[in-house]
DNA sequence: GACTGGCACTCCAACCAGTCGAGTGCTAGA
DNA sequence: TCTAGCACTCGACTGGTTGGAGTGCCAGTC
């Protein structure tokens, strides 16, 4: 069982190894952390840690490092939410002043996590706001083929390729006509229902022309989770450490297919104060299995969407997570919706 | 002066030294090349060769390596530009096939460039096609600030934020109506001359609130090159070896300031057929200095735009040489222009 | 004059042994 | 239950040795 003391050891050799990337030894740490009793007392402890799994030595007769399990508990049980620095606050202040439109938004967002927490950092758009369509353009990209493009009330545009018979520009023209006139200042979802409806009143030639189109418009419009994600912070990757040098490559590899972050993201519960933290091999795509992930939920107008950064397991846990729950919190007010939980990270 | 032989020499130092990535000595030299004279003879050409900066060896009694100037003279005077294998060529075609819009044609080629040469591809977008304007949309993000999207004929899609005083919902509808009565249909240029004259005839109050627009539109208008790059084989980087550890950082760094990125293949002045090199400090961006980027300029039907490879100073030059040229070609045809010169990579 | 064979020299890489020190595990005692 | 002490382990570092790859140079040959 673990007994307190126990716990406060693994906690500093925690720290201690997040400080120096060193294993730590039993002196070293009565010496650092004033714990009152002697080395060898420690070292029992350590020894029964290292049984448990919380621990592990890359070789006899050198210090402890934790594992996995080891940062997991610590995160759990003994990690104490660091408030941001003044320093900080402002920094996030300045760096989100003035920000217009989500694109902007979005990319500070990145840019500034990654300044904050020297990692890298990784952004989900928010959804598309079910706010009604404004326009829809038709282009002609080639013989076969109509780009649809949609905007909304918001100012967010999404495109599609549509695959449709051959038509001329006057056709097209006719089409772009009919579709505004019935899908303009709806919502997304209503629109896609009167175009259906609009759909079947057609003769079967206008009908098969018109179908691709409705079809891509509501693909757009069933879209409910956005699919963008935004990653900042990149070379930071590079400073990470020689022992994560084997990691560049996969993290580079899942930036690269923005579906793994999306994964990464994804499945963010929220279990400590809003943020979600996987620890090493416990976020499940493979290659990644020596970084950890430190990831919140921020709430947009239109819905919830991720946020968070990749760094190496032996990373501060206390302040990274502070960090991006406070830009969560903010970029949520900023994105004009109330984060549901409290604003404890204020004073 | 360096005669035949020693130019061979020079050849073939180059051509192992990137095969193996070690010095290479004078023995081996003979051996691999079927150069009929001794070693001693070799050692008497490199040592020439030395003299004159285009070889350097790290330390007395190792092997030589090529210096920036004499990998510059390898590709100016002795580097046939290999033709490309059937199994390239065939990835060229697969890799592209059915790719509709630019946006979608821009990303496979990065996706093909870094395939194909293992290293890390930059495509340039190509400038805006001159096409008229096919719709603007202006859409009330903040109490003072208008988003400004135009569409064009071609599909393309641009935004901007303009700064305006406060209107309501109905104001921006007028507003919207009376720049797409002036300017749709209308080339770039054109409609921002229209939409001057309009302006002109405006009551203040009026012009004060269309001017911010029509600034917002000339600028979109008069962005005549794209500076939008797209970036592929980023995880290439990661395999260039220990003695490029150092530049991946950089390199992470430029990618992210797509500045540089614009500005590394911006003069691309094609010296040998079509293909632009620049080694090692050649390319004045400092950091960079340990990497050669491999260029071409494609050419679409609104004007040429770049497209190119960033890797080790150690590459093999012919064959990426060949391929970025061979898919500068490819994706000239691909965008609608015809190239100026010959397809002499054909056979 | 150009090339070659031979030879002395340099320097790195690898190996080995020895030493040092940090850190452990264990045990006896408070 | 904690502590002090001691023997032990093992990596990091040092210095010396060796082998081999490669050079530079020189005298000799065509």
């Amino acid at each position: 069982m673990l007994d307190d003391r126990k716990l406060e050891v693994l906690g500093a050799v925690v720290v201690d190894y997040v400080q120096s990337r060193e294993p730590v030894g039993s002196r070293a740490l009565v010496e650092r952390h004033r714990l009152d009793v002697s080395p060898a007392t420690i070292r029992n402890d350590m020894a029964v840690l290292e049984e448990d799994g919380y621990l592990t030595q890359p070789h006899t007769s050198a210090g402890r490092i934790p594992t996995d399990k080891g940062y997991r508990l610590f995160v759990d049980k003994l990690a104490s939410i660091k408030p941001l620095s003044g320093a900080e606050r402002r920094a996030i202040g300045s760096f989100m002043q003035g920000a217009v439109g989500v694109d902007d938004v979005v990319a500070r967002t990145a840019r500034l996590l990654a300044q904050l927490t020297h990692q890298v950092a990784i952004v989900q758009y928010p959804a598309p706001a079910p706010a009604e369509l404004r326009h829809i353009e038709l282009v002609r990209l080639t013989a076969g083929h109509l780009l649809v493009i949609v905007i909304r009330a918001t100012g967010e545009v999404d495109q599609r390729v549509a695959e449709c018979p051959d038509m001329d520009e006057a056709d097209v023209a006719v089409l772009r006509h009919s579709v505004n006139g019935v899908a303009t200042g709806l919502t997304p979802a209503s629109a896609v229902l009167e175009l259906r409806r609009l759909l079947a009143a057609l003769d079967p030639a206008g009908a098969r022309r018109l179908a691709p189109v409705v079809e891509a418009i509501a693909e757009i419009a069933g879209a409910s989770t956005s699919e963008r994600v935004v990653v900042g912070g990149v070379p930071n990757l590079a400073r990470f450490g020689v022992e994560y040098e084997a990691m560049i490559e996969p993290l580079l590899e899942a930036i690269e297919e923005q579906v793994v972050l999306l994964r990464l993201l994804g499945e963010s519960a929220c279990d400590k104060d809003g943020v979600y933290v996987r620890i090493g091999a416990e976020n499940e795509y493979g290659p990644l299995r020596e970084t950890s992930v430190v990831s919140s939920v921020y709430s947009s107008d239109s819905g919830p969407a991720s946020l968070g950064v990749v760094g190496p397991t032996r990373m501060d846990y206390p302040s990274t997570m502070a960090t991006v729950r406070a830009v969560a919190r903010y970029v949520g007010r900023f994105l004009g919706a109330q984060t549901a939980s409290g604003g404890d990270d204020e004073h």
